[in-house]
DNA sequence: TTTTTTGCAAATACTTTGCATAACG
DNA sequence: CGTTATGCAAAGTATTTGCAAAAAA
């Protein structure tokens, strides 16, 4: 399985168009507070923190409160409107050097290895990456639900 | 540039050696503690957070502490003698769908994206994933020292 | 013996939760 | 109007720090 990703970034107006759908799709209001946190995160470049997110929309809702941006930005996560960086709140530790994935269940939190076979490249590093700095560490990170999960609902 | 790892897993004494000669290079001291954290991650195949290490490293050394294993863990990572999964302890959100990867600066935090280019492949997933669950998400992470902070030092 | 490291305790992030009021549909 | 979302305050985790005593070189 490969992906590509040549498609240029959307328009803010047909990501705007699809989270209002999804937001009545999951019975979710579509309050000025949402729609602007999720501008907010479109819009910015520089991957903000919740804290970033907050100072951002507190420029047109000066009364927002922090814990309304986490809410909602764990409901986009949810809604696959945006990405975390990164992992959940806990540090994890990995004593095994060698080159592999991680796939992270979102339910249970369990990272599990997994393995190139022998006749595959676990990664290609993009030619751009040379150009940002020395590259020391590479992780490549799965995000899903994992089969015993899957089961359970 | 094109990572593999099928080289089989190192013995621990093997390991054990490299720390230690790693420890004096960098001018640190070889304590029961450092050593046992070290065989605790390396050992262990679940990923383990520091509060997980603790628990395991309590059993040869009962009155070890929590922060110890926070600082160890730390100084572990810098020698690169092991590898955090995830990111620092501040979330990170990105808007931005595409597949793309994040190269993470250890200096100063920054995130930086690296587009693919219109040739290159951005990740081919390890058919073991499939078995592991259903993916959602995926994030390479390139962790290193990005141009800006390699000219400060 | 000198310097680093540890364990303790306390401080500091960061994130989440309960609840009354406000806002959406 | 009924229900959901918000803001506030407070609690809960995760992680870091200052310092005196203990341990390594």
């Amino acid at each position: 399985m490969q992906l590509h990703s040549h498609e240029p970034k959307e328009e803010l107006s047909t990501r705007l168009a699809r989270f209002e759908a999804q937001c009545r799709e999951k019975g979710l209001r579509v309050t000025k507070q949402r729609r602007e946190i999720f501008c907010a995160v479109a819009q910015s470049c520089e991957h903000p923190s919740a804290e970033k997110v907050l100072v951002s929309v507190r420029k047109a809702l000066p009364n927002i409160s922090l814990d309304t941006v986490y809410r909602t930005l764990a409901s986009l996560e949810e809604m696959d409107l945006l990405m975390r960086v990164g992992l959940s709140s806990k540090a994890r530790f990995d004593g095994d050097l060698r080159p592999h994935c991680h796939f992270v269940c979102t339910e249970c939190g369990e990272v599990y290895d997994i393995f190139p076979q022998a006749d595959e490249t676990a990664f290609t590093l993009p030619r751009g990456a040379r150009e940002t700095g020395g590259v020391r560490q590479v992780n490549l990170q799965l995000r899903g639900i994992c089969k015993k999960c899957q089961k359970k609902q």
